[in-house]
DNA sequence: CTGAAAGCGCTAACAC
DNA sequence: GTGTTAGCGCTTTCAG
């Protein structure tokens, strides 16, 4: 690697002079700087990065991400919402912990260390400790969840009224039996969709039954097998994300029901790729998780300059409504 | 933000000890140890990264990522592979160009002025001219392109073999009219798979039928009406990706055909969440790309490090076969 | 116009 | 044990 110093020596001139040209700051012959222009290109001299942002004042925005798993739609979408906001102003620095919570721990703990402004931790089961910990030293971002701390904000999700105005959609459209396949407990969010179906059964004078299903396809077509089996009365069904509404969907379709018309079926999440090519195609609870990435990096932004106005940000979630929650129309 | 010289002056010492003690370094009394941690602790004191690195011999690794759209599957598992071979080792500074070629070589050019060891290019159609000029500063690496240049290396995938077989397992399955849904040959890809498709064609006595229909669902899904309102003959469609085939297939079977035993379908990525998730599943030839990524890193690594010893790596696809390839097989 | 010199915050020899 | 000092490579006054 090439330095300033060796560019001034191969031209003659003094480093300070090399330095003006290279930022085109203050004036220097037209000679010199075409001499230097060339030796420097020549050379294919850099500046050190790090030694450029020691002696300016201002310095990159440098700031973390962290994300359970980078391939799945979700955590990708965050992070394209959060390079948007992030524009040419800011470098991020991903970082992906594989799902791996001693891993994801180690990296929060050690953002600080490399130069990082601030940080997002996209997984919303953190360790409070942790988190409040981290803080202390830069700021941080964090999902569905509430700290009381100064330096950090919250981006939540309403996921009760998500999971609240689907079940009520599939009320409205004539279902007298919706059921829930919801999550195991263990997240919060699975209780809060479960909470949200609940409360819209309830107010239209209906018995919620919620079934313990968890979160992948497989669950959802084995738990709704099982269902169907048992000769449960269901003609709605309100799943807990859209994987286990496409198992469901592939068990509702083995029992030769039709999709609207004898089951209506919403999921939740509203992954286009699969909602929109699965057939019938699945009404879900959109996220408009490219936005909450967005939002996220603004806040941290604002949070790093001091100029924090707001700590907590709630998005609400809006049905997206597909074929599968049509009863009126029969799926051919 | 606190420095060395803070803590020093409250404990009453030399700023060396003070960095001798938070680096565990030489040896200092137990008890001034104790003071200078305590108040590091409480002033939040983080290390300049910057100035550290600055003056450390060895400094962290960071590499540049450039990728079209985190949001692609294909991307986001390149990036996840990359991510796994940096391990804690060397830091990754993801950049999404958003298909946005300006901006994508705006973000090329400028890499190497953030302190950046290394690239890797997602995007397999960047400007060669690009390439070379950034290659002159740091190493560089790319897909499915070669350079004679020193400082590049290649991760080319074989689409030509890719194709062929996937070709030869329709052929083999029984086909003897199998046409190929490609792309539009702008891209360098989607010529090679058209040519795997056309020698396997070729090899076994048949004409190929190639019709030029994009990549995405839609495209594959009116194209493939066209081709049987059109009145061909067709048993086996090999598709130039896993989005065509699942247009393709809807239309196979609004045409009231059976997948696989009228017409066998096979895709192109083994995208594995589309291919398993449709009905009959989709046979595709799988594209490793987690490990291209991780092979990416790590002969970038030693690029950057002069101990090179690979300059072109070639992966090999196979084909998963699925339901929809198995010719004997009706599906329900 | 041009260059000497101070300093960004930290590390690492090397004295004391 | 502890402090002094010389850089790391660059930017930026401030003289000349």
């Amino acid at each position: 690697m090439f330095k300033l110093k060796d560019v001034a020596n191969l031209t003659n001139v003094s480093i300070s002079t090399v330095s003006k040209v290279l930022n085109g700051k203050g004036r220097v012959s037209e000679k010199k700087r075409r001499e230097i222009l060339k030796v420097a290109r020549q050379l294919g001299y850099t500046p050190n990065y790090h030694a450029r942002t020691m002696a300016r004042r201002s310095r990159i925005l440098t700031i973390g991400l962290i994300v359970p798993d980078i391939t799945n739609p979700f955590f990708a979408k965050l992070t394209k919402g959060v390079e948007k906001t992030c524009g040419e102003d800011a470098l991020i620095i991903l970082m992906d912990s594989f799902r791996n919570l001693e891993r994801e721990e180690k990296l929060i703990k050690n953002a600080r260390f490399f130069g990082i402004d601030g940080i997002i931790i996209g997984n919303s089961r953190v360790n409070d400790e942790l988190v409040l910990e981290v803080s202390k030293y830069i700021p941080v971002v964090v999902f569905d969840k509430d700290y009381e701390c100064e330096n950090v904000v919250s981006i939540v999700l309403d996921n009760y009224h998500g999971a609240y105005s689907a079940t009520k959609h599939l009320i409205e459209n004539g279902c007298t039996h919706v059921v829930h396949l919801g999550g195991t407990h263990e997240l919060f969010v699975s209780l809060q969709r479960a909470n949200g179906y609940e409360a819209a059964m309830r107010e239209s004078g209906f018995q919620p039954r919620i079934f313990a299903t968890g979160y992948d396809e497989n669950k959802g077509y084995e738990n709704m097998k099982k269902i169907l089996k048992q000769g449960e009365t269901v003609d709605g069904i309100f799943c807990m994300n859209d994987l286990v509404a496409m198992g469901a969907m592939k068990a509702v379709k083995e029992f030769g029901l039709n999709i609207p018309k004898d089951i209506a079926i919403v999921g939740f999440d509203d992954d286009e790729n699969l909602c929109e090519i699965i057939s019938p195609s699945l009404s879900s609870v959109h996220q408009p998780v490219e936005e909450m990435g967005q939002i996220s990096a603004k806040l941290l932004f604002e949070l790093i300059k001091k100029d924090l106005k707001i700590k907590r940000y709630v998005f609400s979630p809006h049905l997206v409504i597909r074929q599968s929650s049509l009863k009126g129309r029969e799926s051919q």
